[in-house]
DNA sequence: ATTAGAAATGAATTGTTATTCAAAAAATGA
DNA sequence: TCATTTTTTGAATAACAATTCATTTCTAAT
C-alpha cells in the first residue's frame, strides 16, 4: 500500500472534486451532455458556477473525466477477475456477473456510458473523447483475449476472437439498455442466465438426439 | 397502384424536400446533431438557410423526419420478408441479410441511427423523439414475434421471445457499429455467417459426441 | 413586356450558455 | 484582532446558432 501523504487541504480539494463529479453524473444522466448546463451542475453540487472551473478546465473535460474514471474502475475489476485462473467459460460467467453488478450499482453512469459508447460526434474532433474511446476498445480487447484462450482450449468454437467479443458485448449492452429504460425495476442479474444461455449455447433448440 | 395525381409544382416541392433530407443525412452523419448547423445543411443542399424552414418547422423536425422515414423503409422491407412463410430460422437468416444489405446501402444513415438508438436525451422531453423511439420498439416486437413462432415450432429454445430479440439486435448492432467505424472496408455481409453461427448455435464448442 | 403571386434568400434578431474575472467571503496566522 | 492569502462567487462577456422576415428573384399568365 502507498503511504498516503496528503494533508487536509489536498483531501478537501479531492472531496470537492468528487462532489462535483457525482453531481455531474446525476445531471448528465438525466438530461444528456448538450442539454446540461454548467450552472445545472453547479446548483446540484451547491457551488458557484465559476468554482467548477477551478476543478475542471471545461465542460467537456468534466464530462470525459467522469466517464474515464468509471471505465477505469470497471476495467480494473474485470482485470482483477481475469487474473484468477479458471476455464474460459467460467471467466465469461464471472465477467458477466461483475458487469451486471457494476451496472446495477451505477445506474446513472450507465445512462451516460451507453449513450456515449456509440457516438461519433467527437472521437474524431476531440482529444478528450479519443482517450475515452481507447479505453472502451481496450475493454473489448480484454474480452477478445479471453475468447482467444477459450478457443485454444477448445472450449469455444474456432471463430475470430474479436467477433466473439463483439457479439458478447453487443448482447450485454442490449440487456443493459433495456434494463436502464425499464420502468418496473427487475434485477439485472436476473438476466444473467439468459444471456449466458444464448451466448454460449445459442438460440437454436438442439435436435432431439438421434 | 395509386394513380399519381401530382402536378409539376408538387413534384418539385417533393424533390427539393428530398434534396434537403439527403444533404442533412450527409452532414448529420459526419458531425452529429448538435454540431451540425442549419446553415451547414443549407450549404450542402445549395439552398438559403431560410429556405429550409419552408420545408421543415425546425432543426429537430428535420432530423427526426429523416430518421423516421428510413426506419419505416427498413420496417417495411422486413415486414414484406416476414410475410413469406418459411421456418423461423430461415426468417432470421433472411432478416439478417436484409439488414446488412440495407446498412451497406445506407452507411451515412446508420451512423446517425446507431448513435440515436441509445440516446435518452429526448425520448422523454421531445414528442418528435418519442415517435422515433416507438418505431424502434415496433421493430423489436416484429422480431420477438418471429422468435415466438420459432419457439412454438420447437426451432428455438423456450426462452422469453423478447430476450431473444434483444440478444439478436444487440449482436447485430454491435457488428454494424464495428463496420461503421472500420477504416478498411470489408463487406458487412461477410459477417453474416458468423452472426448466425453465434446467435443460433452459441459460442461454446459442442462436446465431442459421447 | 408587364405584373401578380410564389418561392428563395441571408442579414438581422433573439435566445442561450460556456467561460471569465473583479469583487466578496473565508481561511490563515501573526 | 487585523492583514494577507486563498477560495468562492455569480454577474458580465462573448460566441454561437436557430429562427424570422423584409427584400429579392423567379414563374407564368395576360
Amino acid at each position: 500500500m502507498e503511504a498516503q501523504r496528503i494533508g487536509r487541504k489536498e483531501r478537501e480539494y479531492l472531496a470537492h472534486r468528487e462532489e462535483i463529479l457525482s453531481s455531474a453524473e446525476k445531471v448528465f444522466a438525466a438530461k444528456g451532455f448538450f442539454s446540461t448546463t454548467m450552472s445545472d451542475i453547479a446548483q446540484e453540487a451547491e457551488f458557484g458556477t465559476g468554482t467548477l472551473y477551478k476543478y475542471f478546465k471545461s465542460k467537456e473535460e468534466l464530462y470525459f473525466t467522469l466517464i474515464d474514471e468509471k471505465i477505469e474502475e470497471i476495467n480494473h475489476l474485470v482485470q482483477a477477475e481475469l487474473s484468477q485462473k479458471t476455464s474460459s467459460i467460467e471467466r465469461i460467467k464471472k465477467v458477466l456477473g461483475l458487469q451486471f453488478d457494476f451496472v446495477e450499482r451505477n445506474r446513472d453512469f450507465f445512462r451516460i456510458y451507453i449513450s456515449e459508447r456509440n457516438r461519433f460526434e467527437w472521437t474524431i474532433k476531440d482529444d478528450l473523447g479519443k482517450g475515452t474511446h481507447e479505453k472502451m476498445v481496450a475493454y473489448i480487447h480484454l474480452l477478445a483475449e479471453v475468447m482467444n484462450q477459450g478457443i485454444k482450449a477448445k472450449e469455444f468454437k474456432p471463430l475470430d476472437p474479436m467477433d466473439l467479443a463483439h457479439a458478447f458485448v453487443g448482447m450485454v449492452n442490449s440487456f443493459v439498455f433495456e434494463w436502464l429504460i425499464s420502468r418496473d425495476t427487475y434485477p439485472l442479474i436476473s438476466k444473467l442466465d439468459t444471456v449466458l444461455e444464448i451466448f454460449l449455447g445459442g438460440a437454436k433448440r438442439m435436435e432431439r438426439r438421434r
